[in-house]
RNA sequence: GCCCGGGUGGUGGAAUGGCAGACACGGCCGCCUUAAAAGCGGCUGCCUGACAAGGCGUGCGGGUUCGAGACCCGCCCCGGGCACCA
């Protein structure tokens, strides 16, 4: 029996089946000619004669990803082929464009599959880079091949380490703003000139004093550890709920030894950097307010006998109206303070009823400690607190403030101590309400304003102060401060150092050992990389995940024939033991962009000329960084902030010439699909669900619909091979990019795809007849109408594309050839200029058509087309006629017509809806339209 | 609570203050076909209407303007971030 759809389908049509075979050959054909091999200036990848060698540079970059044992869904390429259609436009354009992809492949998930099934992480880490890899490049994704790595390869973290060193062995002057290498610090104190102290020192005194300034450094301090993963986490990867981002364990805090970085040191030039990014400013803002940088003062406050509590607040100018102080329960000065009994005149409600100061201070701490995060934020409107019975001296006015302890005060916050100024502050108001305490305001409010102030006046009640301004008496509050010894200008800073070691095996092993005295000592650079070791138990000791009182435990630390090593650092063989902890994931990731410039360097992490090349600044004060970096808005803190911080480090220290890692920041939007579940809440396969008048049915079962996540368990995973195998990569490509703004998320609907299938049928109809196979191409000219749409189009098409606005850029494009369709003769004026358009969307379907248009090799290096700014005008022009608002006819004229003319024929074509009225007033708009008022 | 985004046909989405709904999906009709699929062509915001035509329409209410989806004021809803940060 024949297949009849087989024997009615013309031989020649673009179907699945023919994508398929040209999308292999092309990509076979690029592969093989190394088609998209960036020359760099100098070095190993240097290449005097490509065709866009010394050209201008575009370095494009997409946020790696996590090689997951998944695989790829529809919706991870998004981004991938919104920069892939980019960069091929830019590389026709004229650009030298580097347009590489990576893997950041440390981390938990291979290592949680290592310990379920005993496979070695790398085993199954290096399967998943393959099978990514495979997908990728099935999707004709046009990445230098020579450029591609994983965080994991030895060949890659050998230079993580290399980085982590450079970290450690520079400390931040505070006067240059800047980090400088540790050697200089060491002859400034040997100089003399940090003080006395240092000659009276021991050798391993001196280590300690010098460690307490490294940018990485080891401290005793209380950390996130989270017992159901085994490991402690950085501040950034726990959620405000207190629980872990991944795994979603609780978190506690403990105190515990661990590696930092000093990340604070760069909190302001974090923040002011800020400015000379192109990013969006949604994730500009979520960088500040993860920094939460103040400026402000600290202020001493005399208590007891010679006691003092500082305070911070950015508001010194309202100094006048502290009426009372709070301290953080844990807060260490506040056993010191506290009297034997309450003092006369202590207001009932200030003692919680307790008979000593010492009672209801143990009793609300006992009370704040039982509290989680949640619950003290659930009722943080109502305040609660004690008096502590001691009072302090207002140091302006020596008035007597109570000191209260309260949890509306950090103890991690500025200095754990606030002085409250009801008056101008909404919750020392509400605080002072509930414990009647008086309220002085010190800003003049409103006529008739109720409640705290805190917004601009002019100062009152505060002596010298009245008059002035908010700003101008902060400024003056602190002059006066600094002048009677009372206080001073401070800043303070929301961001904490940076978590860095990770109880974990599957990350990249520090280049640190540690001798007889405890003391990390970094090794040289000719001993790395330091090689993450076989281990038979990949796993860390993980623990119940409610008990707090746990302690970690490194896979590392169990291999001791690798933890003792005997090395020679200079003064002969001795051992050493290794530190046992591993980076955390965001190592890799905090300097790829860097690598990709120079990947085969052995001598460099990159060499400088490549650096100034691709990502140097391109004018005084410019940022530099990579021209344009597109992924997930669930990196805006993370991952950006930290690769910021050491690009900063790596700028100070001379290596890199850039002092951003990333000039141009683009969120992509996520694709989303819907899932299904039938009435017991089981999901069912969402390709086999059915629409039927607003309903959807499994079978004849009736389902709910959900919308959200592609993932296994939802059952609505749709791949990209599923799609290249039905349609080809080009018309998956073509949809991804038509069906909407690359930055908003969107559903995915595989019945729609056809569309895009149709549009590419129909270009490949216009050259190659469907029955023959024959070239239907002629070299007549265009008639002069379709010859301005084709121009019109390129003008446009080439700004969408300029904007990253591929989807109206491809609705440009359907309309061109939609135009061209009906012509009885096919013009290769219009059609070349059409694939060459086509070709970041569809690039095999285009290299294909551009051979069969008679030209041999790729048509990657071929010029983009480029509209004829005589073409752009136009012969004449529409102009609607509105009256009263309503378009009630229209008049069509040369586009040289003069007003007065262009009035009269307007009129004339609305005389009618006129009805002899005369108008009121005539506005005529050039190009765009009439308006008559009557 | 505060700060960002965003609300346009059945659906995804277009529109420098100037003809709202480009382009696509879906739907309806037609051509081709014994038939179906594919392909091709037409119609498709809503309401009234046989047609012609008219009215109403960009979350809601006001405003600015000859003209508002876009700008201003006040609300509502959805998504995201932050949340005692002194």
């Amino acid at each position: 029996m024949v297949k009849m759809s087989e024997t009615e389908t013309p031989p020649f049509r673009y179907t699945a089946a023919l994508a398929d075979e040209i999308e292999l050959r092309w990509q076979a054909f690029w592969a093989e000619h190394g088609t998209f091999r960036a020359p760099n200036p100098v070095g190993e990848l240097a290449d005097p004669a490509h065709p866009r060698a010394g050209a201008p540079k575009l370095h494009v970059q997409d946020m790696f990803p996590y090689p997951s044992g998944a695989g790829l869904h529809v919706g991870h390429p998004l981004g991938y082929i919104g920069t892939d259609c980019y960069t091929r436009y830019q590389r026709q354009a004229g650009y030298n464009v580097l347009h590489p992809m990576g893997f950041d492949a440390f981390g938990l998930p291979a290592e949680q599959y290592a310990v379920q099934t005993g496979t070695h992480p790398a085993v199954t880490t290096a399967a998943n880079v393959e099978r990514y890899k495979k997908q990728l490049r099935r999707l004709g994704l046009a990445y230098d091949d020579r450029r591609s790595f994983s965080t994991t390869d030895p060949e890659y973290y050998r230079w993580t380490q290399w980085i982590f060193l450079q970290v450690f062995n520079s400390w931040f002057d505070p006067e240059l703003r800047k980090a400088r290498p540790i050697s200089e610090l060491i002859a400034s104190f040997e100089a003399g000139e940090r003080g006395a102290e240092w000659a009276t020192l021991s050798p391993a005194e001196r280590r300690k004093v010098i460690d307490d300034h490294r940018l990485a450094y080891v401290s005793e301090a209380p950390v996130n550890w989270c017992p159901g993963l085994g490991t402690v986490l950085a501040n950034e990867e726990v959620t405000p709920d207190g629980r872990s981002e991944r795994g979603n364990f609780p978190v506690f805090k403990r105190s515990l030894k661990q590696w930092m970085m000093r990340i604070t040191a760069y909190g302001d030039r974090l923040v002011e950097d800020l400015d000379t990014l192109d990013w969006p400013e949604p994730v500009k803002l979520m960088q500040r307010n993860w920094i939460g940088r103040s400026k402000g003062a600290h202020v001493d406050f005399p208590v007891g006998g010679d006691g003092v509590i500082t305070v911070f607040t950015t508001r010194p100018d309202t100094l006048f109206g502290a009426t009372y102080m709070v301290l953080a329960p844990e807060h260490e000065l506040v056993d010191a303070v506290v009297p034997a009994a309450w003092p006369e005149g202590t207001k009932q409600v200030w003692t919680g009823g307790h008979a000593t100061p010492a009672e209801a201070v143990a009793a609300y701490r006992a009370e704040a400690a039982a509290k989680t995060d949640e619950e003290r934020t659930a009722d943080g409107k109502v305040k609660t607190g004690v008096f502590t019975g001691a009072y302090a001296e207002n140091p302006v006015n020596g008035a007597r403030v109570p000191v209260f302890i309260a949890d509306y005060v950090l103890a991690g916050y500025g200095t754990g101590a606030i002085m409250a100024v009801p008056g101008q502050d909404e919750r020392d108001w509400a605080f002072a309400e509930v414990f009647e305490l008086p309220i002085i305001r010190t800003v003049a409010a409103p006529e008739g304003f109720e409640g705290a102030f805190t917004g601009e006046g002019p100062a009152i009640n505060s002596d010298w102060l009245d008059g002035k301004g908010v700003a101008e008496a902060k400024a003056a509050m602190i002059e006066w401060l600094e002048t009677n010894g009372k206080g001073r200008g401070a800043t303070t800073y929301r961001l904490r150092d940076w978590l860095f070691s990770r109880q974990r095996y599957w990350g990249e092993p520090f280049p640190i050992v540690y001798d007889e005295t405890g003391l990390p000592i970094a090794l040289p650079d000719s001993m790395l990389p330091v090689e993450l070791p076989d281990v038979d138990d990949f796993s860390p000791r993980t623990f119940d995940p409610e008990d707090a009182d746990t302690e970690p435990e490194t896979p590392l630390s169990r291999k001791k024939d690798w933890v003792q090593v005997e090395l020679d650092l200079g003064d002969g063989p001795k051992t050493y033991t290794r530190e046992t902890n591993t980076m955390p994931q965001w190592a890799g990731s905090c300097w790829y962009e860097l690598r990709y410039l120079d990947p085969q360097n052995q001598q460099k992490m990159v060499d400088p000329a490549n650096e100034a090349y691709w990502m140097g600044p391109r004018s005084e004060g410019d940022c530099g960084g990579v021209d344009l970096y597109v992924g997930g808005v669930e990196h805006a803190v993370l991952h950006l902030l930290y690769a910021r911080f050491w690009h900063k480090v790596l700028f100070d220290l001379g290596h890199v010439s850039s002092f951003e890692p990333f000039r141009k920041l683009f969120n992509q939007g996520y694709i989303q699909a819907y899932a299904f579940q039938d009435d017991r809440g089981f999901y069912v396969p969402a390709e086999e669900v059915v629409e039927r008048d607003g309903k959807y049915f499994y079978g004849s079962q009736e389902v709910t619909r959900s919308y959200g996540k592609m993932g296994k368990s939802l059952k609505n995973v749709v791949t990209p091979d599923e799609m290249c195998e039905q349609y080809g990569a080009d018309t998956f490509r073509v949809y991804e990019m038509a069906m909407g703004p690359l930055d908003v998320s969107r559903p995915w609907e595989t019945r729609a795809v056809v569309g895009s299938q149709r549009f590419l049928q129909r270009v490949w109809r216009l050259v190659v007849d469907e029955e023959t196979g024959a070239v239907r191409v002629t070299d007549e000219p265009l008639d002069p109408k379709t010859r301005k749409t084709l121009h019109r189009i390129i003008a446009g098409v080439r700004e969408d594309l300029d904007e990253l606005r591929f989807n109206t850029a491809i609705a440009k494009l359907i309309e061109l050839t939609n135009t061209l369709t009906p012509l009885p003769a096919v013009s290769r004026e219009a059609v070349e200029p059409l694939v060459l358009m086509l070709s970041p969307f569809a690039p095999h379907l285009a290299e294909e058509l551009w051979g069969k248009l008679g030209h041999a090799g790729t048509l990657a290096y071929v010029d983009f087309p480029v509209a004829d700014p005589a073409q752009l005008v136009a012969d004449s022009v529409t102009y609607p006629v509105q009256v009263n608002g309503k378009v009630r006819g229209r008049v069509e004229v040369s586009p040289d017509t003069a007003e007065a003319d262009v009035r009269a024929a307007a009129l004339e074509a609305v005389a009618e809806v006129l009805a002899g009225r005369d108008p009121k007033k005539v506005i005529v708009v050039k190009g765009r339209l009439v308006s008559v008022v009557v």
